[in-house]
DNA sequence: GTGGGTGCAAATACTTTGCAACCGA
DNA sequence: TCGGTTGCAAAGTATTTGCACCCAC
């Protein structure tokens, strides 16, 4: 890719992502950006999450369904409801295993560790009642 | 779904998987399988998957593109090569972190914990030269 | 003016589903 | 026979891409 250019439409959904802690999908940010930019388009969005996602300015977390998308890219890591589908943030510290596993195993293969947690998130276990 | 009934096709695609350590994408069971049935069908090897998957004798792995499928059911967790995309098990165990994050911020919501690794792999990296 | 960015629509990739025929218990 | 399972094809969901026009530099 060339020299980047400046575009509304990826500040606006730049903008948008950081002010969203809920991990949207394309869809999600589509529908949003759509108040501000009636005229935006799918392909358009995509476009723009894929190459801030190659800029390292947004993470894409690959869950089932649809990919989602993530403004804080200080490490951490996400859980994920199974019935709900909502993904968030883990916010304590959870040792990051990367370096005990290239030790023990590949080293210096393995740049980076996602953890995914699933599980039934306290909104959902109260619906069940 | 009622009672189970025995499906050759689904023994088929259980054995090819136990044969297997490169977590196969729906596509590759679907045309290994077609080796011994010829007529199997890829709704069939879809169904199957899932169902496997349901009953918990078969992992699916979410990974960027098509899911993967893992006979290894006994805790462990994945590296992904970014460059060939090939899935691998980490086979030396990692400390589980559900119960610490589980006591520590969600008390009991947590179920599972499935760690993605991502770099590149040994042979990636011997092409590189 | 030049080349990257956009909107639109068509195309692609992956997965699910409806249905009639089939087969295991 | 009964109801789960299959093959097939069509549909569905998520994402990418080709292209003409537009806009930042």
């Amino acid at each position: 890719m060339a020299v980047l250019k400046y575009s509304r439409q990826r500040e606006a959904i730049k903008n948008y992502l950081q002010g969203r802690e809920d991990h949207p999908t394309a869809d999600m940010v589509y529908a949003g950006i759509r108040e501000d930019f009636p005229n935006i388009s799918l392909g358009t969005v995509y476009r723009n999450l894929s190459l801030l996602t190659d800029l390292g300015e947004v993470l894409k977390i690959t869950t089932d369904g649809a990919d989602r998308f993530d403004a804080r890219v200080t490490p951490h890591h996400h859980f994920a409801c199974r019935q709900c589908g909502r993904v968030m943030d883990i916010m304590i510290p959870v040792e990051n295993p990367v370096d005990s596993v290239n030790a023990r195993w590949a080293d210096g293969e393995i740049e980076e560790c996602r953890m995914l947690f699933y599980g039934i998130c306290s909104d959902c276990k109260k619906m069940k009642n």
